[in-house]
DNA sequence: ATACGATTTTTTTTT
DNA sequence: AAAATCGTAT
């Protein structure tokens, strides 16, 4: 039995014990908002509502991993069934169910961002877009112009004309490329991460039986992080919610930072006219941080013009002022982020309290150089990530192939792994390949061969060993597909083209070891797409690790820790020059209150006075608007809400 | 024409 | 660090 008068406070109580309806929680960063979704689940749960007539949605898949098994942990029992996980997550689920009723295959393969980038590279070769001028957008950019008028449903059209006037004279070439890329991802039977919610909602509003069913389905559905939600993803819980109308939606506007993806915290705004008879809540103690911490944030945030109101009490006894430190340089930085990591953990904080946090992931460079130097032990949460890396995508495209032997993007990668053959031959092949009934026969025929020039015969020789290897296994379990890969072929190619072949072979056993626990190519495979690091499954595993997290601040999102650097707090870095232009600046304040809210004792703002590694020599760098906005409220109360070091003596 | 290595540039953030 | 660009060798 759960004690929800001890457990949880007046505000979050209500939210939890709350029947139904449409609900509006404003959750103010460290409220409990977690715990508060937890025990409502748990509550819910208890209640008898049936686990798969549940959908939590989260912002990641881990999220919702680590609170259901707190549910379970609350309940004494496991639970299965629930819908919860990512927007993404759950639409692949649906999907897989209905995807025929939209011309797709119900195997669909999901790609990401790299393949999505190579697709539309073909699409403009192929229509023969000629790229004069040198002034037209690179498929990644035309990539993610499309994506944004997926996500927020608007027309390219104004998409371009609001956020890329410099591309209007482009349009036409762009639609047109869009609709070929459409086309094909049809045709290759292929999803990407944005059609995973386009289709979702599609097939809901296509199918008016296929609504009713879901409609009727979830008796609750709960949204977490619905500041970061788009406009789609509103839409597509809407739709899920006519049944039932027990929808309750957790956030908070000043969190939203993923603008960039279409996110919109309008939602949020919007909210209680789209649902009149809605009730809203509102979560504003704070438990994490020490009120000098809050304070700081808080007057930044308030710089802010669009936001609800609300104010955030700290509850927590008085603790030490945020520390503002000037270095040097970059170096010096680097230095003074090590040396107080190293006295911080002597005065008894553990390494996995601390954290360096950053707007870009290019900024960490120093930082991980000078813990390596001083064998200070941290893991970096951002930059390319695990399944991201070029060997495990090698791997993965073999993977790809067996699957779906009209994998265009797969074969093409893997063929052009071996020496000779390039784009062009690879093309060639690819296309030899199509032609044929059984491609995976083909590829041991004399015309496979003789498609390519003589040049590639030898490269041609040594794939055809390595596929000859993996198709004997066959598609069984993913582990022995991806071991007959290595041993086959794959670590000899390693090797002769990196010199850091044995981190990557030991990437690959890792690959292996966690692919084992699927029992199907199919279902590794679409997991695979939608999952961001290997620690995704293994939920309470890092809590007893020793490191510091150096990570960038989208990826902190949710997560606290006693000590919280940030570094690079300089003008241009934070905010970061290109995303003023692009996003806006209250974003990036956003982001800085909430790399400021993930602090629970001790909060340090460093900035490098000087950036001598761009190409112009040395460039002196200003500090943060926002922290120069923070020194004017020392003029009216006459105390700064930090107080200042200087890393070392300057002249 | 094609592949590939050297050189240059450019680094957002993520499902 | 990775990608894009450029020049050279085949």
């Amino acid at each position: 039995m759960i004690d929800y008068q001890r457990d949880l406070n007046n505000e979050q109580r209500k939210v939890v014990l709350e029947e139904g309806g449409p609900i509006l929680v404003i959750a103010g960063a460290g409220s409990g908002k977690t715990r508060t979704l937890t025990y409502r689940v748990a509550r819910l749960v208890e209640k008898g509502i049936p686990p798969e007539r549940l959908l939590l949605a989260t912002f990641t898949n881990k999220a919702a991993h680590t609170m259901l098994s707190r549910v379970e942990n609350l309940i004494g029992r496991q639970i299965n069934g629930i819908w919860g996980g990512t927007f993404h997550h759950c639409a692949h689920k649906t999907l897989r169910m209905h995807a025929r009723r939209l011309g797709f295959a119900p195997n669909f393969s999901i790609i990401d961002s790299e393949d999505s980038r190579q697709l539309i590279n073909t699409c403009m070769k192929e229509m023969k877009i000629d790229v004069k001028g040198g002034k037209f957008p690179k498929a990644d950019v035309i990539g993610n112009i499309i994506s944004l008028s997926v996500n927020t449903e608007i027309s390219l059209e104004d998409i371009i004309e609001n956020r890329y006037d410099y591309f209007i004279n482009y349009l036409e070439p762009i639609t047109a490329i869009a609709s070929e890329y459409k086309k094909r991802k049809l045709s290759l039977n292929m999803m990407d991460f944005d059609d995973l919610l386009f289709f979702w909602r599609e097939v809901l509003l296509r199918f008016p039986d296929v609504r009713d069913h879901y409609a009727e389905l979830f008796l609750h559905i709960l949204v977490d992080e619905y500041q970061d939600t788009n406009r789609l993803q509103a839409e597509i819980v809407n739709m899920l919610a006519i049944g039932h109308r027990n929808l309750m939606v957790v956030g908070d506007d000043s969190q939203s930072i993923y603008s960039f993806r279409g996110a919109n915290y309008e939602n949020i705004m919007n909210f209680p006219e789209l649902y009149p008879d809605c009730r809203i809540f509102k979560l504003e103690t704070n438990y994490r941080s020490t009120p000098e911490i809050l304070h700081l944030a808080n007057l930044s945030i308030n710089k802010n013009e669009n936001q609800f109101q609300k104010t955030l009490r700290a509850v927590r006894d008085r603790g030490v002022r945020p520390v503002l430190v000037s270095t040097r340089d970059v170096l010096e930085q680097a230095d003074f982020v090590a040396q107080r990591i190293l006295e911080i953990n002597r005065s008894g904080v553990p390494l996995g309290e601390i954290a360096v946090l950053y707007r870009a992931h290019f900024h960490s460079m120093e930082v991980q150089m000078e813990l390596t130097r001083r064998g200070i032990p941290f893991e970096i949460r951002s930059g390319i990530r695990f399944f991201e890396q070029s060997h495990i995508k090698d791997v993965t495209a073999f993977l790809r192939i067996l699957v779906n032997p009209k994998d265009e993007l797969a074969w093409k990668r893997a063929l052009g792994l071996y020496e000779k053959i390039g784009p062009a031959t690879a093309e060639k092949l690819w296309r030899f390949l199509a032609a044929q009934d059984d491609p995976y026969a083909s590829v041991f025929t004399e015309d496979f061969r003789k498609t390519a020039s003589r040049s590639a015969t030898n490269g041609l020789g040594r794939f055809q060993e390595t596929f000859r290897a993996v198709s004997r296994i066959g598609s069984t379990s993913p582990n022995l597909v991806i071991e007959a890969i290595m041993q086959n072929g794959y670590v000899d190619l390693l090797r002769e083209s990196h010199t850091d072949a044995s981190a990557r072979e030991e990437d690959l056993i890792q690959f292996m070891n966690f692919s084992s626990s699927f029992s199907s190519l199919e279902d590794f495979l679409s997991e695979l797409a939608l999952l961001a690091s290997v620690n995704d499954e293994t939920v309470e595993t890092d809590e007893n690790r020793e490191h510091v997290v150096l990570s960038s601040i989208h990826q902190a999102k949710g997560l606290e820790w006693q000590i919280v650097m940030m570094i690079w707090c300089s003008e241009g870095m934070m905010p970061l020059a290109r995303a003023v232009k692009e996003g806006g600046e209250e974003e990036e304040r956003r982001l800085f209150y909430v790399a400021a809210t993930r602090a629970k004792d001790q909060l340090y703002l460093c900035y490098p006075l000087r950036d001598y590694a761009r190409g112009m020599g040395n460039l002196s760098l200003s500090p943060s608007r926002f922290i120069l906005e923070l020194a004017s409220y020392a003029r009216s109360s006459g105390e700064l809400p930090y107080e200042r070091w200087q890393a070392c003596d300057l002249y």
